[in-house]
DNA sequence: CAATATATTAAACAGTGTTCAAAATACGGC
DNA sequence: GCCGTATTTTGAACACTGTTTAATATATTG
């Protein structure tokens, strides 16, 4: 029994937090469950239930985690040209989910068909994610409206983050390392050049 | 007991085939497990056994019939033209993806982090989606090689199915109900103009 | 040191996928 | 009809799962 006030609630949290993220990295989701986690932290699986409130509060709060380090990197190497900030943000996002590939679906593949919503603080972090492709369209088209700006970020984002599935996936069916890259570039020059022009011309 | 051949083997595995699809819509995919399946077919869990692997080789059959529905929805509404016959199938993707939200994730969620290489009829069917997508883009541009041709199916593509995805696991924090129709619109509009002609240009 | 409060656990419950010996049924030969 | 064999089908078993909770071990306070 690990003695009483080894750690504090917030250190047991954390360490929790460590083991569930290492062992997702190392073994997969299927890895993931109260006992294995507890007992690489060298505790009970009940005593992870003082400090989640259920596995699932355990998987979102890894996701926070995720998203953070993703948005962490996102945000490392952001060229002051909109486009090149656009291209690095995507090909950081694609990288992440190369990279972490197990961490990364969890994200997004956590809580299907759950009647609980996801919190908000998670939602947050992705509206901010929107808002830095945002601040680059803006820059790009200065006459776009708010509407139509959350739009096309929107449109944009969801066809690298399609790109990222499906290559993750192996769902592509294109060989070469590259090939992600490659739709990476053409998304992202096809959708600026094509249409975010015409946009303005509308408004 | 059910009494022997009662049913073929092939009776047995269309029934399960069944009484698992409508589990999975009726109650999502938490309550697909194989004694829930073997008690609505009358039968019992182990049965199941001799007609399939195991249950992932029950997800895998129920995923082919998904994504044979899938295309059978696809090419229903097929116009002549090219641009409006793209539009069409992205529009029958994101109307499959909302009507079956069930059947729609565990096809593309199903097998996350597995060793066992996706069955090859499964790839297949894939492929003959991206083959409808390279016909239309082919008639809009012949000047494409097959290689730029393929990839530029699959960065369409990719695009649609990121907005499927997010659409569905609501991610994209714009109102409206058609919103998903509008970036579909938008990106299949904006990627066929701004990149298509260039594309040939190259050429 | 004793009493109280709190941290931690072990055990229990209902569920899961999967296997396999045993039981129930069908079928072929007589 | 009936018997022996072959084939379905099952039920129980195993090792898991998430989650709850009574009991226990430890710390803190008086």
């Amino acid at each position: 029994m690990a003695r009483r006030n080894d750690h504090s609630r917030d250190e047991l949290k954390e360490m929790a937090l460590n083991a569930a993220e290492s062992l997702l990295q190392r073994e997969g989701s299927k890895a993931l469950s109260a006992r294995r986690v507890a007992a690489e932290i060298g505790y009970s699986a009940g005593s992870l239930y003082t400090v989640f409130t259920n596995l699932d509060d355990l998987c979102w709060q890894l996701n926070a985690r995720t998203l953070t380090q993703l948005l962490a990197q996102l945000d490392a190497s952001a060229p002051a040209d909109p486009e090149a900030c656009l291209l690095g943000y995507g090909q950081a996002y694609l990288a992440f989910a190369q990279q972490n590939p197990e961490r990364w679906s969890l994200l997004f593949e956590h809580g299907t068909a759950n009647e609980v919503a996801t919190p908000d603080w998670l939602n947050q972090r992705i509206l901010s994610l929107f808002a830095r492709v945002e601040t680059c369209l803006r820059q790009l088209n200065p006459g776009l409206d708010d509407e139509a700006l959350a739009l096309a970020a929107r449109t944009l984002w969801s066809g690298v983050h399609g790109i990222a599935v499906l290559a993750l996936r192996q769902k592509l069916f294109v060989d070469g390392e590259q090939a992600a890259q490659l739709m990476l570039q053409q998304l992202i020059h096809h959708y600026l050049n094509g249409g975010l022009a015409e946009e303005s011309a509308d408004a």
